[in-house]
Order: C-alpha cells, then sequence, then structure tokens
DNA sequence: CACCAATTTGGACTTTGTCTAATATCCGGA
DNA sequence: TCCGGATATTAGACAAAGTCCAAATTGGTG
C-alpha cells in the first residue's frame, strides 16, 4: 500500500525493489509510465510512450518487462479486447469498466460491489481470479 | 426459446431460419458444431470440427459466419484468453468459469449469482453486457 | 581492468483474425 | 429452361499482437 504520491522515477526504482525487481533503465520507463496515469495501457501504448522520452526500448523489452512485473504482482493483466491485453497497475480488489468504442478501460471500485450466490468450484480447483468487467457503449 | 433437444441438422436449420439467417450447407454445420456441445470453441476448433465432415470449409467463411451469429444474436462472445475469442451458443444471462489450465470455458449459471452495488455509469452511456468471469486452475 | 551474470536488442517467426477480388450458388421471372 | 442479380463462399495476401533466440550490451565485483 501507500505508494508515493508522485511518481518520480525514484520513487519508481524503490517500488521495484520492493517487489524484488532489479530497476533498470527501461524496467522504471516503464513503471513510470504505467503508475503514472490512471487509464490502463496495452503494451504497445507502454511501447509508444516509453519511446518518446529519450532512449528506445525495444518491444521485447517492453513484453520481457510487462510479463516480469505481472510475475512479481505487481501489475495485473486485464482481457476486455481480443486485440490486446491491458495491464493494470492496481492490484487491489477492483473491477473493470471498458468503453467498447473509445477501448478505454477504467477502474470500478470493489467498495460497494457485491457478488454472491456463486457456486461451488469443481473440485481440486482455486479461483485464481474473479473478473467482473462491465461493458459499456456511448448511448445512440 | 426452447431449442430442439437433439441437434439434427434440420434443427439447426431451423433455429438459423427462426434468427432470419439463411441456412447455407456451412452455416448449418458451423451452428451444428457450436450447438451440440456445452464447451464452448473458439474459430479453430470450429473450422478443424466443421473440416472433419465431408466438405471443406474456408477460414474465410467460418469468420463470417461467426460474426454473422454474433449479430443476430444466435451467440456470444466470450473474451477470456488474449490469443482466442470463444464463442458461447448460450445467449441467456449467466456468467463463466474459465479453466487456466487446460484452455476450458464453461458456464455458471446465473439463477443464484447475484452482483449488487454497481456504481452508476458515466453519463450517456449504456450497459452494453456485464461478463463475470471466474477463473480457476487445478490445485498445486 | 577483466569477468560473469543479468539485461536488452533486432529481427525472424507464429497465430489469430481481416480484407478483397474472383467464383459459385440460389432463386424468381420470362 | 435459361437468365440475371443478389447472396455466399473461397483462396490467399495481409495486418497486428506477441514469442523466441542468439548476439550484443550493461553493471557490478574482485
Amino acid at each position: 500500500m501507500m505508494n508515493a504520491m508522485h511518481y518520480t522515477r525514484d520513487n519508481m526504482a524503490e517500488l521495484l525493489r520492493s517487489h524484488d525487481i532489479n530497476p533498470t533503465h527501461q524496467r522504471i520507463e516503464i513503471a513510470h509510465a504505467l503508475f503514472s496515469r490512471q487509464e490502463h495501457l496495452s503494451a504497445d501504448q507502454v511501447m509508444a510512450i516509453v519511446n518518446t522520452r529519450h532512449s528506445e526500448t525495444s518491444k521485447a523489452t517492453v513484453y520481457n518487462t510487462l510479463r516480469l512485473f505481472l510475475d512479481k504482482g505487481l501489475v495485473r493483466e486485464v482481457i476486455v479486447d481480443p486485440t490486446k491485453v491491458f495491464f493494470d497497475p492496481n492490484t487491489s480488489p477492483h473491477h473493470h469498466l471498458y468503453e467498447i468504442d473509445t477501448g478505454r478501460l477504467s477502474d470500478i471500485d470493489a467498495g460497494q460491489v457485491r457478488i454472491s450466490g456463486l457456486p461451488p468450484l469443481p473440485a481440486g480447483m482455486v479461483t485464481e481470479g474473479i473478473d467482473l468487467i462491465v461493458r459499456v457503449r456511448r448511448k445512440a
């Protein structure tokens, strides 16, 4: 909890270290891209952002890094669009709102939302996550 | 409602007609593939199944047809896996269980499930659908 | 400085899905 | 039956997201 209020690159390095990730240049830039805005980004958006600033970061590194962040629990993967995966820097329990027309993905705070009556899981299974996705569209 | 209890090709033709779809050979085969099993299929699975039986059906036709079925409300699209879209012949309200290891997708009856406390939608937006996806994995 | 491990990189490759222009099929009317 | 137009189907080229790998770079440490 209590991530730094300002997403400086130093704070990003700190965050990475606290998640057991060696804070390299590229990783810091990628983390900064993800954490310093509320919209969720896809891999190619991350790449575009990171490559505006100084050095180039390769596609392979962006994908490697995003997967690393996933593994280390720094971000969550949100699958709403068959053409690309979004990465969500918020790993606390919450849900998602997906605007079909614009492709924008935002959070729904789980605070008020209650889901009850889910059937028991099949034997030998454990829950990996519950994704509640509300798809909306601009009124015609 | 009251789809035929047996998924004969004649019944499929009937089903298609009732959804305002011209029942061609290929469409009947594809509908049959989707409706005659409880697992949800992806486009390439549909293609594999349809092409075991007699005539060949082209990739383009499979995709065209699945989109047509979608538009006509015959099937639903389920997006759980970044690598492929699943098609669900059940359009009544229900949720999904996704087995991460195997890639199998099955239904959760919405009967008992209750979702409450969703925040109001942003102004000018209408809900297009609410997807509740439970991701499970075989216990280690 | 030299070395070793970790990281990054370009580019080839795979997969899912789209697009298009040509062909085939179906059906109603003369 | 034959014709013509609308509807379907097709092969194959193409696009975009993501993976993979071997080579090059980087960053400590002794």
